[in-house]
RNA sequence: GCGAAAGUGGCGGAAUUGGUAGACGCACUGGAUUUAGGUUCCAGCGCCGCAAGGCGUGAGAGUUCGAGUCUCUCCUUUCGCACCA
């Protein structure tokens, strides 16, 4: 055994080990528990980042831990390697996608292989090879005949200078990143998935999904977004409008109905065109709403704009004209594309209202208990003059309210509390109650009826790319569009072809979209939109229980096997997107037949990202020029605060900016092949789990890598000296001592076997109760205190010895999945066993847990005032009168009698006084 | 704007059910070893204070014998918002 720690030579040839031995191959045939531990599949890049290693590394941990605890582990890996950046590196270096993608892939996997990751890669899974994606073709063609995939056009953010469409990300301030253009939205026909048909399932299931972190159960929920409300018909006013019907809105809120004082429709309504075309400036207006790209967070927070129609619509119950605007906040793709507005009991409609003059008419009550904005001391004298049931605001209808927002605010009810008032015949009603009534009014009079809607929308697929999954249609002008046959799948994408960032290249490609009807035989035209990524990632998983299979999408006994993943691992940036759309496929795949259960992921933990510090200097024109960490020395002063950075090159200073999320924009990523290299993959595996829990952010930090590695070398250099102790192999007490080097110094150290060992199985329980919760950095920490004990035990004879080698064994494998190669090496030099993988995972002694005295805190008002040291089994009795008698408190007693003692057994007394 | 989280020493973080706040590590300070630097080892280390003691988990209130933990209001930061993956 060498006497000093040399990561490289034992990650080498431990990896050697593991790949010869094909340890991680899962096997489909085993009697053991299975546990498929997924991790979210890398896009190739060109290099892994922090993120995967630290991803990679929680799911090998917990994978490892799970194989030595008896289980069947499937650890597989691929690549999602059809996405937009492929096509960018095509254009700024002109290599095609395909061979970018492979070339970065085989990089990759080389990275993460120096990871000494157990992954299975006979599983590996390519979305960018026709055996994979010629089953989501095929999945396309079976769904579009069952009607779940349909077509209808949609709102895209369009460069009118390239002529092409853009992502959101591509989107710059209003303008397309490459031509500068101003970007307009546009409406395309599109193919939808009809998510919204399984909205239900997919919020019902949320429940059964104990192991997913509440909060991104109730993102998923928000998102789903079920809403009780009720349709609302206002007919047309016929002397305006000129044609009978009805301009339909959906609200939540048809208590408030008897407050409506417009309604707003989008740009893209029909009644705004109509009014438009006898209106130019509100055909500017509409234009303008027009412009500007399609990303819901711009459209929420711009300055909301609207402009009159000129036309009315009437009141469904009251029969007044109610003009009808055009708003830039109300969207065509949500509902009806048009709202009735309440300005009185609506954020939105309130700004709006005050904003263009419109009135603003109180329905609802503000309740006893209002306001419920302000501080509570002066809320007796003013505010509730105005919301006292005499009060001369209360009293107004049908006018403006005189308050601004803030005050607004606290007028605002919740439809919890609050009662309809000005409302006619619904006054003090109360919320359902008011509801139950309009709606069954509307009802009556064919003019709306309740309904339950959902926020979320259809999932549109198509995307005018060439780098992904081609959409397996064929458009006839005779017979429509046609699916393509099986025995025709898959619509294999071309590889050589050149990126000009202007339109897709395959609708210039004749050889491509050139074919013949698959049901009439005559000319026809291949589609050559290809499909969103997210749909590659949405099952992606159940192909891996079956990878090679060739004659379906999964093999059915293989899926049966292994699904549903028992842990997935990844971002929380998909806490919404990704994981609804894969829930999503595994009811569409259970309902053809190929899955069975309901949910894919039993247990989801995700993962927070990495981020580190931030330098820059500042350039000319204002511009920052971001330098990297690496490069970069941080000077501290006496007490260990920062004061300052200097660039190494040129020690000169720089501004030290916020830490933020590892990105290049930023320059403050940290390769993960320099640590790697320089300390090893085991101290890079160390650190992150170290840093922080999983689910938090993680702070890069240098010196927090060499601490990692301190530790690391300690532990070998400790374990050096239980190997030469070993092959002096003493028999005597005198031998083991001088074989220790133990002189008089120990002998003053008061450390005591007895607490060492039950130090080592406290530590140990923490640790597996830690294991158990997924909370590494903690893990770690009881393992840095097992050889904090084991290290200052004085070893006298054997016992102490035995002691020493117990916490080592214990030590080595409470690391082993956190960094597997130093473990794998200790384990067997130490003569413990060939292969760590196989050893039992070790086990609490609950007697060497147990102690005879215990000590308890003593309180006086809740403030610590002294400590006891009583045996273990003393009564409560007892405790009070010692307590009582104890020193601190009888000065702070002063003579005079407790009022109240509470004892907390095993804890500590508290003396009220 | 909407939805979801987070906020504890100089820093990362710990505190399992409401019960000793700051475990473990980093940084820093002092000492030992070393020709020196580095390494390693020992000790110290929340803030104020000479001390006694007081204060202290983003801010403010509340519940409780007792609050980092529970309730309410507010502030700040991060993530997501449907064509980045």
């Amino acid at each position: 055994m060498q006497a000093n720690y040399s990561p490289k030579d034992i990650e080498a040839a431990a990896q050697l080990q593991w790949e010869s031995d094909q340890v991680f191959r899962a096997d489909d045939n085993s009697d053991k528990p299975k546990y498929y531990c997924l991790s979210m599949f890398p896009y190739p890049s060109g290099k892994l980042h922090m993120g995967h290693v630290r991803n990679y590394t929680i799911g090998d941990v917990l994978s490892r831990y799970h194989r030595m605890k008896g289980f069947n582990v499937m650890q597989p890996m691929g690549w999602d390697a059809f996405g937009l950046p492929a096509e960018n590196a095509a254009m700024a270096n002109n290599v095609p996608p395909a061979a970018w993608t492979y070339s970065n892939i085989e990089y990759m996997k080389q990275q993460l292989k120096s990871l000494g990751l157990g992954i299975d890669w006979s599983r590996e899974v390519k979305t960018c090879t026709p055996e994979y994606y010629r089953w989501e073709q095929w999945l396309f063609t079976r769904l579009f005949k069952k009607g779940v995939i349909y077509k209808k056009t949609a709102s895209v953010n369009w460069d009118p200078v390239d002529n092409t469409v853009l992502a959101n990300e591509q989107v710059i301030d209003g303008r397309g990143w490459r031509s500068g253009a101003l970007v307009e939205k546009r409406d395309i026909p599109m193919y939808f998935f009809r998510i919204t048909q399984y909205a239900d399932e997919l919020l019902r299931d949320l429940d059964t999904l104990d192991g997913w972190p509440e909060q991104v159960k109730t993102m998923q929920a928000n998102w789903i977004g079920k809403s009780y409300g009720c349709d609302v018909h206002f007919p047309y006013d016929q002397a305006s409008i000129g044609t009978d019907g009805v301009l339909k809105v959906y609200t939540t809120r048809p208590d408030t109905l008897m407050g409506a004082t417009y309604v707003a429709v989008a740009a893209e309504h029909a009644l705004a065109t109509q009014a438009a075309e006898s209106n130019s400036a509100l055909a500017d207006f509409i234009a303008e709403c027009k412009r500007g790209g399609t990303a819901e967070a711009d459209m929420a927070t711009m300055e909301k704009k609207g402009m009159n129609t000129g036309l009315f619509v009437t009141h469904p119950l009251t029969g007044e004209k109610l003009p009808v605007w055009v708003a830039n906040y109300v969207l065509m793709g949500y509902g009806e594309g048009a709202v009735m507005a309440v300005p009185a009991h609506d954020e939105r409609d309130f700004e709006f209202a005050k904003k263009y003059g419109l009135p603003i008419r109180q329905v609802i009550s503000a309740p006893t208990g209002k306001p419920k904005r302000g501080s509570t001391s002066g809320a007796n004298s003013e505010t509730d003059s105005r919301s006292g049931a005499n009060s001369s605001y209360r009293s107004i209808a049908g006018t403006h309210f005189d308050f601004d927002h803030n005050e607004w605010k606290d007028w605002y009810s919740d439809k919890e509390d609050g009662i309809c008032i000005n409302s006619s015949k619904y006054d003090g009603l109360e919320f359902q109650l008011a509801f139950d009534a309009i709606s069954a009014d509307l009802a009556t009079k064919g003019l709306g009826e309740k309904k339950v809607q959902f926020r979320l929308r259809d999932w549109g697929i198509s995307r005018q790319r060439y780098w992904g999954c081609p959409i397996p249609i064929i458009h006839c002008a005779t017979c429509g569009d046609i699916p393509v046959p099986d025995d025709q799948l898959p619509v294999v994408l071309p590889e050589n072809v050149t990126i000009t960032g202007a339109g897709s290249p395959l609708a210039k490609m004749p050889e491509f979209y050139k074919c013949s009807c698959p049901k009439c035989g005559g000319i026809a035209r291949r589609e050559t939109d290809t499909m969103d990524t997210f749909v590659e990632s949405s099952w992606y998983y159940a192909r891996y229980t079956s990878p090679q299979c060739t004659t379906g999408m999964v093999d059915k006994a293989a899926a049966q096997k292994w699904l549903p993943v028992d842990q997935y691992i990844g971002g929380i940036e998909h806490a919404i997107l990704h994981l609804l759309y894969a829930r999503f496929f595994h009811k569409l795949m259970r309902d053809e037949g190929l899955v069975q259960g309901d949910e894919p992921f039993k247990n989801l933990l995700t993962q927070g990202m990495v981020i580190a510090p931030t330098f820059y200097r500042d350039g000319e024109n204002g511009k920052k020029l971001w330098i990297n960490p690496a490069d970069v020395d941080v000077e501290t002063d006496a007490k260990g605060r920062t004061i300052g950075a200097k660039l190494k090159t040129d020690g000169q200073s720089v501004v030290i900016g916020g830490t933020e999320k590892m990105s290049k924009s930023k320059n403050n990523g940290v390769d993960p092949q320099a640590i790697i290299d320089q300390y090893g993959a085991d101290t890079a595996r160390l650190f992150m789990m170290f840093a922080a829990p999983p689910d938090q952010q993680l702070e890069w930090s240098d010196s927090g890598v060499e601490g990692s590695f301190r530790f690391l070398r300690r532990v070998w250099t400790f374990c050096a000296f239980i190997k030469k102790i070993q092959l002096v192999n003493p028999q005597s007490d005198n031998e083991f001592q001088a074989a220790c080097g133990i002189d008089g110094k120990h002998i003053m150290q008061g450390i005591y076997p007895k607490e060492v060992l039950r130090d080592i199985h406290l530590n140990l329980k923490q640790a597996n109760y830690d294991y158990q919760r997924s909370q590494f950095n903690t893990v770690v920490s009881s393992a840095m205190k097992i050889l904090n004990s084991i290290e200052k035990l004085p070893i006298f004879s054997r016992m102490e010895f035995d002691i020493v080698i117990q916490g080592a064994s214990i030590l080595i494998r409470l690391l082993s999945p956190i960094a597997p190669h130093i473990a794998q090496t200790l384990w067997k030099e130490l003569g413990y066993g060939e292969d760590i993988l196989s050893a039992p995972w070790p086990e609490v002694d609950d007697a060497a847990l147990e102690q005879d005295e215990i000590e308890l805190v003593i309180q006086v008002n809740g403030k610590l005032r002294g400590n006891l040291r009583v045996a273990k089994d003393t009564n409560n009795a007892k405790l009070e009168q010692l307590a009582l008698a104890h020193e601190a408190v009888q000065k702070l007693l002063a003579g005079g009698a407790a009022k109240k003692v509470i004892v907390v057994p095993g804890r500590l007394i508290n003396v009220v006084i």
